[in-house]
DNA sequence: CAAACTACCTGACTGC
DNA sequence: TGCAGTCAGGTAGTTT
């Protein structure tokens, strides 16, 4: 499950090797890793042939590999993602499964390939996108930017009644985070993911973010997070967050603070876990949909 | 207009 | 052994 630490060593791996690069020849194996090129499969092979590669660019979840002449190659991993760089004819290699698209170089005997088992990511070209594609100009700045204004996005996630796991994973507010480093950063800050950004100070949040900067900086260091094989480096490595994680996966076993057993309770149709004494759960509101609920069932009765 | 909901996907796992 | 059902979750498009 590739979130912000996991794309940046994806996009460190890739610049390493595909800097100068001329790409020769592309397949597509499959069209809905593609989908999001509105020309289609055939435009897509025939219009990236011929490009040099320059650096390789993130912006939270999201790659782009602009071109010496202006325009992009960009990319999400979505759930199952990979990039994949190897030696034409490789020997010992593991057979790569769900190869959806292969690039080769004029100038190289290297073969960049993307694989991607549920087919949530894809790629397509950006015309004019090298400084940053227009198809992911909705997407907000992420917490390793340095153009980021942190006090204009804590007032932001204050200014909302929403559940702030719900405005963490808004990759409109701000980008980079997906549940697992959500939860782990909520556990550190000692905040439930329930609580509302309007119950938040101004304090709380910049430590919730910067919480959040801190555990994806030491996954970024570690290799980023890996559970199975579904997230590897473009050598096919699992990173090691995975053994440092403090709630996520970790059901039932001791808070790493206070010993109490870690929860899991179902949220936005995923899992979200906790340490249910670290991390108060907010009182409802009075006003709240569910507190009108309640009203209606017991009139006159309180919480 | 903001917020919430749902479709998109495949493989691993569970229960009968 | 087989098979239906469940879960994993990021994003875009649709509905409320």
């Amino acid at each position: 499950m590739p979130e912000l630490p996991e794309v940046e060593v994806v996009r460190a791996g890739i610049a390493a090797v595909i800097c100068g690069k001329t790409i020769s020849e592309v397949c597509v194996y499959h069209p809905r890793s593609v989908r999001r090129h509105e020309l289609g499969a055939a435009d897509f092979e025939q219009t990236l042939r011929g490009r040099t590669f320059a650096e390789p660019k993130r912006r939270g979840k999201y790659l782009w590999l602009p071109f010496a002449d202006g325009d992009a190659l960009s990319a999400h991993l979505g759930m199952s993602g990979q990039f994949r760089v190897d030696e034409e004819g490789a020997q010992g290699l593991p057979e790569l499964r769900h190869v959806r698209v292969e690039l080769r170089f004029a100038d190289s005997p290297m073969v960049l390939r993307f694989t991607d088992q549920r087919l949530f990511g894809g790629l397509w070209v950006s015309p004019e996108g090298a400084a940053g594609p227009v198809e992911i100009s909705h997407i907000a700045k992420d917490l390793f930017d340095p153009q980021l204004d942190i006090e204009a996005l804590a007032a932001k996630i204050i200014s909302k009644h929403r559940a702030v796991k719900r405005l963490l994973l808004d990759q409109e507010i701000i980008s980079g985070i997906g549940n697992i480093y959500a939860d782990e950063s909520l556990w550190r800050a000692k905040v439930h993911y329930l609580s509302n950004g309007a119950d938040l100070n101004s304090k709380k949040v910049k430590e919730l973010l910067f919480a959040a900067r801190r555990v994806m900086s030491e996954a970024l260091a570690a290799g980023g997070t890996s559970f199975d094989a579904l997230y590897v480096n473009v050598a096919g490595e699992s990173g090691y967050f995975e053994r440092e994680l403090a709630v996520y996966g970790r059901e039932g076993e001791p808070c790493g603070r206070c010993g109490a057993q870690i929860a899991r309770e179902p949220f936005m149709g995923r899992s979200s876990f906790l340490c249910p004494v670290c991390q108060v759960r907010p009182k409802p509101y009075a006003g709240s949909a569910m507190a009108a609920v309640r009203a209606r069932k017991s009139p006159g009765g309180s919480q």
